[in-house]
DNA sequence: AAGAGACCCTGGATGC
DNA sequence: TGCATCCAGGGTCTCT
């Protein structure tokens, strides 16, 4: 599933790619894709247009385009992009093509058609309402803390809530709450200062690790040459069910916090202290 | 306002 | 073997 370290690295690759090549044509293989405009709209807004750069808010992709509007597109769970030449035979799960100037196309592929783009004006009107990303240094404990304030909601949740940090999922929230050495269940309102300090610390730690690994492939994640991520291998509890903690051995637990599922270490991540 | 849960989707895994 | 059911989870929506 990508999460920031994911997107930034898929979005890394396809920069030199797709920047600066006219689009000459679109098409739109599943139209449930396109978000907003309605898909006629969408398909002839793109049509002559020219990516001048990219970037990202949490897991939203930003094109920016050369008549100042802004293509954003989601990947949710099992969204894949690729630069293909033309002539490849689309893909069952492809739902959206740019043909481009060089001969090659542009590709969004997506199992289970959660992805999304959006052409809008301005990227505020969908990424406006995002908590700072991680990495900035206003993500400081005392800011997280200042989140949590009175919040009941168990501290895994609030992690995934893109309001308060901008592009960790389910693989980095469990990661960080480990590093952290929290509870995902304390209440977010619970933690201390210093549980703040820490658990920011870790948040940037294991994304800043993420990102130099290329992000995680489990499943369906792929960088757009096809090749897998390398953070599989540095996971210390995701996904690590009965496996030994990497630091006192104990068989790592899975339980389901708002519906996802979480795992940690019961011996060093526990609810209260003594 | 905050929190909990449903919903959207597909296909791989599991169970009978 | 074949069929039904469960499960994965990001974001949005509804309900309380």
């Amino acid at each position: 599933m990508p999460e920031l370290p994911e997107v930034q690295t898929i979005l890394d690759a396809l920069e030199p790619l797709v920047v600066d090549q006219p689009i000459s044509s679109v098409t739109i293989l599943w139209p449930g894709v396109v978000e907003r405009p309605g898909a006629d709209e969408f398909q002839a807004r793109m049509r002559g247009r020219r990516v001048l750069s990219t970037g990202r808010r949490g897991k939203y992709m930003l094109f920016n385009l050369d008549d100042a509007s802004c293509l954003v597109m989601h990947l949710r769970m099992t969204g894949e992009m690729r630069v293909v030449p033309a002539a490849e035979p689309y893909h069952k799960h492809d739902r959206l093509a740019f043909r481009l100037a060089d001969g090659q196309e542009w590709r969004f592929k997506d199992q289970r058609k959660f992805g999304r783009a959006y052409l809008v004006e301005d990227s505020a009107e969908i990424v406006g309402k995002l908590g700072p990303e991680p990495l900035a240094e206003r993500f400081t404990g005392d800011f997280l803390r200042g989140q949590l304030s009175g919040r009941t909601a168990a501290i895994k949740s609030l992690l995934l809530d893109q309001r308060i940090v901008a592009g960790i999922g389910n693989i980095y929230a469990d990661e960080a709450l480990f590093r952290a050495r929290l509870h995902p269940q304390r209440q977010g309102g619970s933690l201390t200062p210093s549980e703040c300090d820490a658990l920011a610390a870790a948040v940037k730690a294991v994304i800043r690790q993420a990102l130099a690994e290329l992000g995680t492939t489990l499943r369906d994640y792929r960088r757009p040459d096809g090749s897998p991520g390398e953070f599989q291998n540095s996971l210390q509890v995701f996904q690590r069910t009965g496996e030994p903690c990497p630091s006192c051995g104990t068989p790592i637990s899975r339980i389901v916090v708002g519906g996802r599922s979480t795992h940690f270490c019961p011996k060093e991540q526990v609810i209260s202290r003594r």
